[in-house]
DNA sequence: CGTTAGTTTGAGGCAGATCAACTTTGGTGG
DNA sequence: CCACCAAAGTTGATCTGCCTCAAACTAACG
């Protein structure tokens, strides 16, 4: 956990409560501060010209944010939401220059932490234009509900992080059921055969 | 130039060459240095299993790599192959160690630069599935050819950075000479109408 | 000047988006 | 606690952008 290493050099930091929607930083602003996630989970996502959403990352207990935006010195090139009610530590940039002079071991950690962003997303990038939607889709399933068990992910997040429409979702989630691999729950689901769904091919 | 501010600092590098088609490093592999592209151009592409290929980023004079996957722990995701005749300074993984504990800086800088990747792969990502494949490669023809205008790009090259096929790329590419925004000489073109280009929707 | 890698053009097909109409869910406030 | 309603999900029909396959052409290099 990041945040249990930076605390001992923290001077001062705020603590704030977002509740389910509520937008943390929006694309385009100039960041002021970096984020830790202590409790919940934050989406971050890029908006284009003409409306299209993409899921782009999520952050979650334990996980900083802001600091890409930060490092690059650019303005916010997507917007953070809170998925759900989410606590977050607040630390402002100056806070923030001030540690990181005072311990490199910091940025030794921002940086393995975008490394590792970096290779995934390009992994995704490239399945984008290389694997059917149904893959991508059955991709995200996993990745997304076995990393948040009690979320409930809606169709549109699901469609968004996958690269596809929320109609599509239901679809391909109509199928994995009808094949008894998933199972919906109301608006939610459960993985039933998590072996035949990891190597399921349309 | 980011190999100036490491030079000093070195106590052992090599210098290599590498020929047009030359792989440097192989998807897969684990990394065992970092590069320093002294003259050239790069290309790091990713490959599917079924075999379609992506083109991630591009190291150009000045450019380092294989940073990511050293600073990640991981493999490599992707394959680096020179464009054209390259130069490059290799340096292994013990001196890099060596002179980011030596010099915190340097981290500092490849932090930024990933940041930056991150950034732009992202908005890519987010292009992918919102523009059309036609502004995809009129993106992609400006980038690239401004970048390096004597560069002999392939459509082959082309349509692995925009997320398309060279047959899409070669239609594109005639409807745009028809429209004279560009010009075809060869296997090479020019871009004539950058503005109009620029602002281009099919 | 032959060979190979790269390019062009055409025809055809289909995956998945879009549009539209309807149903279900689950939170909330009376 | 129940009724209501907005938000979320389902399902069907249609349409098209782009990929795929195929075949012929051309540039460039040894």
């Amino acid at each position: 956990m990041f945040f249990k290493f930076v605390k001992p050099f923290l001077q001062n930091y705020q603590e704030i409560e977002c509740k389910k929607g509520e937008v943390i930083y929006y694309q385009g602003d100039t960041p002021q501060n970096i984020y830790f996630v202590h409790e919940g989970i934050v989406g971050l996502f890029h908006i284009t010209e003409s409306g299209k959403e993409t899921f782009l990352r999520i952050f979650t207990s334990g996980s900083v944010m802001g600091h890409r935006s930060y490092l690059a010195k650019e303005q916010y090139h997507a917007s953070s939401v809170a998925l759900e009610k989410t606590s977050l530590i607040v630390i402002s940039r100056d806070e923030c220059e001030r540690i990181c002079l005072e311990e490199p071991q910091l940025i030794m950690n921002l940086a393995q932490i975008m490394a590792k962003d970096l290779g995934s997303i390009e992994l995704r990038m490239s399945g984008l234009s290389d694997k059917s939607v149904t893959k991508r889709i059955v991709d995200s399933l996993l990745f997304l509900k076995l990393r948040h068990p009690h979320h409930i992910w809606t169709r549109k997040e699901i469609a968004e992080y996958s690269g596809s429409t929320f109609e599509t979702v239901t679809r391909v989630m109509t199928q994995l059921t009808e094949l008894g691999l998933i199972e919906k729950q109301g608006r939610d689901f459960k993985i039933i055969d998590n072996k035949k769904l990891i190597s399921y091919k349309d």
